[in-house]
DNA sequence: AGGGGGTGTCGAAGCGCTTCGATGACCGGC
DNA sequence: GCCGGTCATCGAAGCGCTTCGACACCCCCT
């Protein structure tokens, strides 16, 4: 165990071999007798050997390696990042590649920097705004890249994401089914929508434009995420319009006060007004009673992220956009 | 930009050095006169040479990238992980390395494998388990490793951690001084418990071990995560001891949960029932009302651990332990 | 004038792998 | 019985870097 590192030199005089026959078998990119494969097979067990990615890399020119670009900046849902990242790592390894983790305050150096020293092969950034500083550099990299969300001009890209738009509209034709005809869509906290993140303004968009589709008024207000804040916009907004029935919420920080906030201006949910939510499913269901919800695919689209990305360094040709549908989930909550 | 890519022996030439040199001025491990090293760096910007990382970690023998292991299994503490990995990542790039994300569901066989191949010199693992089945192999591998938390034996490992045992102990002195007499503690999930994870255990033994101390009488109870059994465990307290005027809550999800309860009881925070939680920051920040808290500082212990694994790496003996003093936050629920 | 000890630089030998062209061995067809 | 064609394997040339020993050169001491 941990003894030192086993070549491949050693893996070919073990099993009475040339070297290149040994990375034959290992790459499968030349035809091995079954009776040789299966010798080098052994020797490999026998040995316990494992390629050094170091001189693999070197050779080959592919790393085996792609990068994840974190946002970590606040403001943007967490938990759901640790499940995209989960996802990707997972899927990743399932095309036999590992994942570099980069955060983004490094911004285009720390990009520039692995794609020129050959660490990676490829990127899947996150939380992409509208306006990216980073966008125009993935454009003329070399090396592939998938964008989970989308800048403002996609153009020449690889992007995923839930669709947003589309998921607003379902929260709609879900509560206008039900028969409620005065809504409103609680969305994130102003200042997201300023700096222009997409998903809060499609979300908003696709919200706005199924209210005519489906014959029902309503409202899209920022939400900020102190209960108190909370509170005072639900306040207000159930005086100003005495026939609101319909909520829809998408602010996971804000769920939970949402709730609260309706319990103790004496609204019963879902009697006296319904709630659905855009968040992850462990949020609606945790939360009381639990919550009608679209859920953010989060493995999902990691999974689809590294699919894409995976397709481009095979050469295949990768869609502009990738939108995945929205799944509405029926709980108490309407 | 992005063009092909640049060896070292292009700017050697470009420089009219030899290769040796170039390699010399990048690690200063020679004298290089102060003339020379001053072309070689002028040809390096000139060209936007950046060293190639596998052929570095081949002749080199070092990688310059450490493994992140995360847990990513349900239930744990997900913001807190999120600022780990954030900070790990920050701390890893001072010291000049990238950080490799690994999940621990590819378990030993992970870890193994990355070791083996060259991948990555060294390991920062995540929320490890009193009887983890890593940490045997942690043991002999010959690359250095640190643990975020503490496994049951950690003879011949290198942990860190919050001190909960300490942060419960502040906790209960802090409400002592605030002259409650009757407190209890909500802590995580009795499936936490159950399988052994450390800090909620050190954190209820430094719990319970105060009380004697400071003369008041509590208990600790788990605390599941959704609101109705949230509910219905304070509810439950406040009704069998009527002079409960002080709580402890360690449970992230849990605590805006517990606040609804108390909000919905009719018991104002701080006036009838004194809160104390230990969590992230921007979640006490962001209760109502605020919470005075024991912060999770997960910045300093990433940068702590990257700090130690680096010693390691560079050969300096690192303690055995490293746990970090808590700190209480008073805001306005104490 | 000659020797000794620094400095600063160079050349070459690997590091462990992939890949290309070459080489045998073996087959069937005439 | 010889030829062309597969099939399976081998050997060697890199991939881009680090590192070690060698070697000028200069300066100071005798």
């Amino acid at each position: 165990m941990s003894g030192r590192t086993v070549t491949i030199a050693e893996v070919a005089r073990h099993a009475g071999v040339a070297v290149s026959t040994v990375s034959y078998v290992l790459s499968g990119k030349r035809t091995i007798s079954a009776d040789t494969r299966r010798r080098v097979l052994d020797s490999i067990n026998a040995l316990g050997y494992h390629p050094h990615a170091g001189a693999r890399a070197l050779a080959s020119k592919r790393a085996n390696v792609i990068a994840l670009v974190l946002p970590l900046r606040a403001g943007m849902h967490v938990p759901v990042l640790m499940r995209f990242a989960s996802a990707v790592v997972t899927a990743a390894r399932g095309y036999d590649h590992d994942v570099l983790l980069l955060t983004a305050d490094e911004g285009t150096d720390g990009i520039r920097r692995v794609a020129a020293s050959a660490l990676v092969d490829a990127f899947v950034l996150m939380d992409v705004e509208l306006d990216d500083r980073r966008v125009p550099l993935l454009r003329d990299l070399a090396e592939p890249s998938v964008l989970i969300g989308f800048p403002a001009s996609p153009a020449g890209l690889t992007c995923v994401d839930l669709d947003f738009a589309a998921a607003g509209e379902r929260c709609v034709a879900h509560l206008a089914e039900r028969g409620h005809t005065q809504i409103a869509l609680l969305g994130a906290p102003a200042v997201v929508y300023e700096r222009g993140t997409g998903f809060a303004r499609r979300t908003r968009e696709g919200f706005l434009a199924a209210l005519t589709v489906h014959h029902v008024t309503g409202v899209a207000l920022p939400c900020e995420e102190t209960f108190d804040e909370v509170y005072e916009t639900v306040r207000t907004l159930l005086t100003d319009r005495p026939g609101l029935s319909g909520l829809v919420v998408h602010n996971e920080a804000a769920v939970g006060h949402v709730l609260s906030a309706l319990r103790q201006l004496g609204k019963r949910v879902p009697h006296d007004v319904a709630v659905v939510a855009i968040c992850p499913d462990d949020v609606a269901e945790r939360a009381s009673p639990p919550l009608t919800s679209v859920l953010i695919p989060a493995e999902e689209v990691g999974r689809e992220a590294v699919r894409l990305v995976m397709d481009k360094l095979a050469g295949k040709p990768a869609p502009q956009a990738t939108l995945l549908p929205p799944h509405l989930a029926l709980r108490a909550s309407t």
